[in-house]
RNA sequence: GGCGAGAUAGCUCAGUCGGUAGAGCAGCGGACUGAAAAUCCGCGUGUCCCCAGUUCGAUUCUGGGUCUCGCCA
């Protein structure tokens, strides 16, 4: 077997609100890199002020990829995303650039790192939707039941409260008529194409929980009701995945009547800040060349070590 | 000033027919193979406001005090 050429990548992880975003654009400006976006809501179109997108002046100056790349009712998945980073990659370093991966969807960088996702398996919404109403009909212990009875191993991994999951595997097995244990088996998974280098930024819980606080209040500030509005307006239902993510759903909420506007802000601010502990339960594992904590390093010498990190990665792949 | 209600976990409150107490939220930890900002799991000792009385035993009953909130002056 001959030795594939892996692609040199850097990417900055950490939780949300670390200040990711504005490094980054520092970052690729020196390296002349253009930014990969690792984030499941930017890939939406219309989904702006909540997903704290680069403003269109900015990304004209630094190229951004995988931001507006779906519609709010289309059905994006990881596989989506890993499949458009691969095209976007070749055509990066075609240009004689190089890739900057920033972003804090973690199952998307493990999915395009660590080719953890098993090719080949279906997927069928109306069979999920059959399951999903079984479990509400008969309820979700009768799900893990029947995944119990085509698949044991799975269903003993699997909680029964955890109907993604229990959906996911019974899906499997109806559309290929192979239990999800069963592929996993047959190590189907992508081979690495990247040489990835992690940095990660981080910084004190209480310090992040401020700044999540401000912005959150920011974004209400700045539009983020009008565009839920404009949403919903538009088509884009509540049920949609892209409007189920903190901060819309609970202005969908207020829209409704069905609490106030400072419950919405509140509310908003308390799912974030959960995410960014979900997220360091999986950027914990990721192994970064160093964290580096934002609230005690001065910005310039921050910088300065992120470019140093990157360009060694880079020439090292170069080589 | 009078009358009434209350004081229990960081917050909102439940409860103990007297045997030192538990929910939700917050907080913390974890899982994660095609929805991932999704989905799910686990973690609860706190002068039960203070003092005295009754009692084998009081957070619970009685008396007094302090504070808070209503209503009336």
């Amino acid at each position: 077997m001959s030795e594939h050429k892996l692609y040199p990548a850097v990417a900055i992880i950490g939780p949300t609100a670390v200040g990711k975003t504005g490094l980054s654009l520092r970052i690729a400006e020196e390296l002349n890199a253009e930014i990969i976006s690792v984030d499941s809501r930017q890939v939406y179109r219309f989904l702006d002020v909540g997903t704290d997108k680069v403003s269109p002046e900015t990304r004209r100056k630094i190229i951004h990829h995988l931001i507006d790349v779906a519609d709010p009712d289309e059905h994006f998945t990881v596989i989506d995303f890993v499949r458009m980073v691969d095209d976007a990659v070749k055509r990066i370093f075609s240009r004689n650039k190089v890739p900057l991966f920033v972003g804090g969807t973690p199952f998307y960088y493990k999915a395009l790192f660590e080719g953890i996702i098993s090719q080949d398996l279906p997927s069928d919404p109306e069979i999920r939707d059959h399951f999903e109403a079984k479990a509400r009909e008969l309820g979700r212990t009768y799900l893990h039941e029947l995944l119990e009875k085509i698949d044991p191993s799975t269903a003993q991994r699997l909680h029964f409260n955890d109907l993604r999951r229990v959906v996911r595997a019974l899906e499997v097995y109806h559309i290929t008529g192979k239990s999800l244990s069963w592929w996993y088996s047959q190590d189907n998974t992508s081979t690495p194409k990247y040489d990835f280098l992690y940095l990660g930024l981080n910084r004190p819980r209480v310090d992040l929980y401020e700044i999540i606080s401000r912005r959150v209040k920011e974004q209400f500030a700045s539009g983020y009701v009008e565009e839920v509005e404009w949403l919903l307006g538009n088509g884009f239902g509540k049920e949609l995945p892209s409007m189920q993510g903190f901060g819309y759903r609970e202005i969908v909420q207020y829209l409704e009547g069905k609490m106030c506007l400072d419950e919405a802000i509140e509310g908003d601010i308390r799912a974030t800040k959960a995410f960014s502990r979900r997220q360091m339960t999986w950027f914990k594992h990721f192994q970064p060349s160093m964290w580096y904590d934002t609230s005690v390093l001065d910005s310039g010498v921050l910088l300065q070590n992120l470019l140093n990190a990157s360009k060694e990665h880079f020439e090292r792949g170069q080589s």
